[in-house]
DNA sequence: GAGTGTGAACGTCTTCACAGCA
DNA sequence: TGCTGTGAAGACGTTCACACTC
């Protein structure tokens, strides 16, 4: 009731458990999704020394029903206390567990642009279980410049990076016309694991997982429903200043 | 059969329909969440010279069934030819007015950090019917710096800024610390459809749209169908070059 | 013949309601 | 008493199958 609205990602697109393999012990997609929401939540808990928390408490953080949140928690096993809660760390330790953070997966980064830049930069990238294993680029004028502690390197020495280092994602930060190429380039070098940042629709091989974060698409679903409230009601005339 | 695999966004949340009001004439959220990427997809096809396009040439674009595509487009209504398939340029029409898109939204960009200065010159952005009114930020030091023609005004200019163009969007690409107090600060102004990047879970009162782009929680749900992928069958020793 | 539009079947996710336990 | 864990019910989304139209 308070904290009312929605607090939407963005959706899911095509059948998710078809590339990916089957399903086998079976956390629902949904679930997983939510999981690493949770995971934030428990973590800013853990830092005001909180130990212990409620199914509607967690509900109230993350935005959606108490049933919603036992549900989906209820799929890592029974870690609740009847008439208590879950333990915050041990919630913690099941739902890393549970997303396979334990492993330390490495990522390179390819694209040194604006937003490859900030992706570079971004402190929760490595935070929490990630680590950067190398920054690529076809620009021969961003090659060797340093950010993060990392240098940049050439785009021609993917293959080798994903030698030395276990490299298991690839993140495309490219300009859309780059990104298809670069794409199958990930995927001869091994990578099945793909997050693309670039504004095309990437075509991959079965097998091969790929997800996709769209800004332009974000602000239309925004601007979907934006529409809509001002079409059906018209609830305030123009830029009526909410009360606060 | 051939690009098989997912091309996942992200995952919608909350009870969408909660706070955004109540379902009028009900085109689904799921299909709403899809109108863009069809959306890109035909402006990609009408820029080949493509005029007519089928459910079937759509769907094996954007990942998904011909079905679906259909069903989809139907909400909009019958623009489809039987035997044919749909008007490419039409098709855009339809798609536009129904995201809102011809209203010629502005958005607000509050913290020109790294991530922000990419949002600023992100073409996506501003070439399909988004323009950016104003950037904001509360560092003195980076307040008067120009990107992609505008300059960086205070954080206290806000209202100012609400007040003189109607904007009715606003983006979070602020620290974590500082979201929060800045999306009270955009609602109290009168914006409802907020655009989140910082990783953290915004408490917004009821009739406040807010979507959340989180690069962690996208790594993480990778993180997990990669790990189930090397768990359940082990089907590559470890990091053997695939055939390419 | 080719491809749309759509009811009906199916599967998935969410919500409810309550039994069971601390 | 308070809160978890979970079957059952319900809402939602996807897929199927086919009538209908160009």
């Amino acid at each position: 009731m308070t904290g009312g609205a929605v607090t939407g990602g963005a959706v899911t697109e095509g059948t998710v458990t078809e590339g990916t393999g089957r399903r086998r012990a079976g956390v629902p997609e949904a679930t997983v999704a939510r999981l690493p929401v949770y995971l934030r939540a428990l973590h800013a808990l853990a830092e005001t020394g909180q130990t212990t928390v409620s199914s509607g408490e967690l509900a109230r953080l993350v935005g959606g029903g108490p049933a919603k949140v036992r549900k989906d928690l209820s799929h890592l096993g029974s870690y609740g206390t009847r008439g208590v809660g879950y333990e915050v760390e041990e919630l913690v330790l099941h739902i890393s567990r549970e997303l396979g953070l334990s492993k330390g997966w490495s990522v390179v980064l390819i694209g040194i642009g604006n937003l490859g830049h900030a992706l570079a930069g971004y402190g929760g990238f490595t935070s929490r279980g990630f680590s950067i294993a190398a920054l690529l680029d076809a620009d021969p004028r961003r090659v060797g410049e340093v950010i993060a502690g990392l240098r940049v390197r050439p785009v021609t020495e993917l293959d080798a990076v994903v030698a030395e280092t276990g490299v298991s994602i690839g993140v495309i930060a490219t300009p859309a016309d780059a990104a298809q190429e670069v794409c199958e380039h990930l995927v001869a070098a091994g990578i099945t694991s793909i997050l693309n940042f670039a504004p095309v629709l990437l075509q991959v091989p079965d097998g091969v997982d790929v997800r996709r974060v769209d800004l332009a698409v974000e602000l239309q679903i925004l601007s979907f429903h934006q529409s809509r409230r001002a079409g059906v009601t018209e609830p305030e005339p123009s830029l009526a200043g909410v009360p606060a």
